[in-house]
DNA sequence: GTCTATACCAGGATAGAC
DNA sequence: GTCTATCCTGGTATAGAC
């Protein structure tokens, strides 16, 4: 059932558009639940009923929109791991690697509100989450652990757990001192952390 | 102004708690947003008006909230951190470390979702962000980073750094496997985890 | 295809009885 | 001190005009 043919109803690809960045802002800002469609709609500057032909409800919108950012936006911060060829001194690729990682998610506040509504709603979205984290951050831990694999002058003896430690502690870092305001406790620079953690992988001793 | 005696009117101790516990269930299964003041009413037994005889309103309750748990429920994760003598081989003392806390937060759905609820919230809510991470977390950290300074045959040059790579390894492997669902696409035990990052720490080239 | 106007429901908060 | 009943606002979703 449903192979009939399309309509000639065409939902204009602007007004689409609008609408995902009007949701953006406000889902992004406020959260699901505590996000009006009154609000998304006056953002895109249309009327919500424009919003609803677009989207079958709240929760449609929440799931394009998720859907949609999870493609665009971690590009930035996971893409110069994919395009990278990683070669080099060990040590100049980990530091290199680590510091695009830390500057494209601290200096984007949508990457850093972005995370945390993917970890807000996860309980009550887990499908959202599952597309996430299969994505981008998966992909990451795979292409550092084979590097680490790759690489046995490091004497790394589980590449796999390397690699969750390599992107663990920065993840830890940008949570503790940015999203949960870490930095006015217990403050650290960006470079120290990386200097510390890219010092510990390339110093294992020769078994 | 407010130097009055206070009336005789006494809250009772009991329907407080009761409140708590309603509201512990509510907020941690549906977020702040979602949680209605009548749903927090019926789970704890009371009234509406009763609610509202306790706490000014729903943010003075979230408020009572988060400040209740920050303190009971997170002695137990990382209470073992600063009642534990920390005494023994390095390796031993870390491996149990980090095995306790492991367990006793992935064992605990409660720590789970409250975690999930305190970033999920930190925006619209910093205090209590700042408040929870500058006790537990905070002074984990600080615990852990003085025990590796007064271990030096570790040779960890940095010991605040192998402080933030030991707690972030394990609080991403939470929040990645577990929050985030990442056990369905890269499954990893957890002792497996703790080995390779205990391994890693006590195995440091001497300089 | 998009707007305006509206139906309908649920939430936060309080007044007043006991 | 706690309950019942109620006010009022604001939310989701849709019907109907253009």
């Amino acid at each position: 059932m449903g192979s009939e043919i399309a309509s000639t109803r065409q939902l204009s690809p602007e007004k689409a558009s609008a609408i995902l960045n009007g949701a953006m802002q406000e889902f992004l800002a406020r959260g699901y639940a505590a996000t009006s469609m009154d609000r998304v709609a006056a953002a895109a500057g249309v009327s919500k009923a424009t919003v609803y032909s677009h989207f079958k409800d709240k929760q449609g919108l929440f799931n394009g929109l998720i859907r949609y950012m999870k493609d665009e936006k971690f590009k930035t911060v996971f893409g110069p791991l994919e395009s990278h060829s990683l070669t080099g001194e060990p040590e100049t690729v980990l530091r290199q690697l680590a510091t695009g990682m830390l500057n494209s998610i601290l200096d984007d506040p949508q990457a850093l509100s972005f995370v945390r509504l993917i970890i807000a709603e996860s309980e009550r979205f887990p499908e959202l989450a599952k597309a996430f984290v299969s994505s981008a951050p998966s992909a990451s831990l795979k292409a550092i652990s084979r590097y680490f694999e790759r690489t046995p002058t490091l004497n790394l003896p589980d590449p796999e757990v390397a690699a969750r430690l390599f992107i663990g502690t920065l993840i830890h870092y940008v949570l503790f001192q940015e999203v949960l305001f870490g930095k006015e406790f217990l403050p650290m620079e960006r470079d120290r952390l990386v200097n510390g953690v890219v010092h510990l992988l390339t110093h294992q001793e020769a078994k």
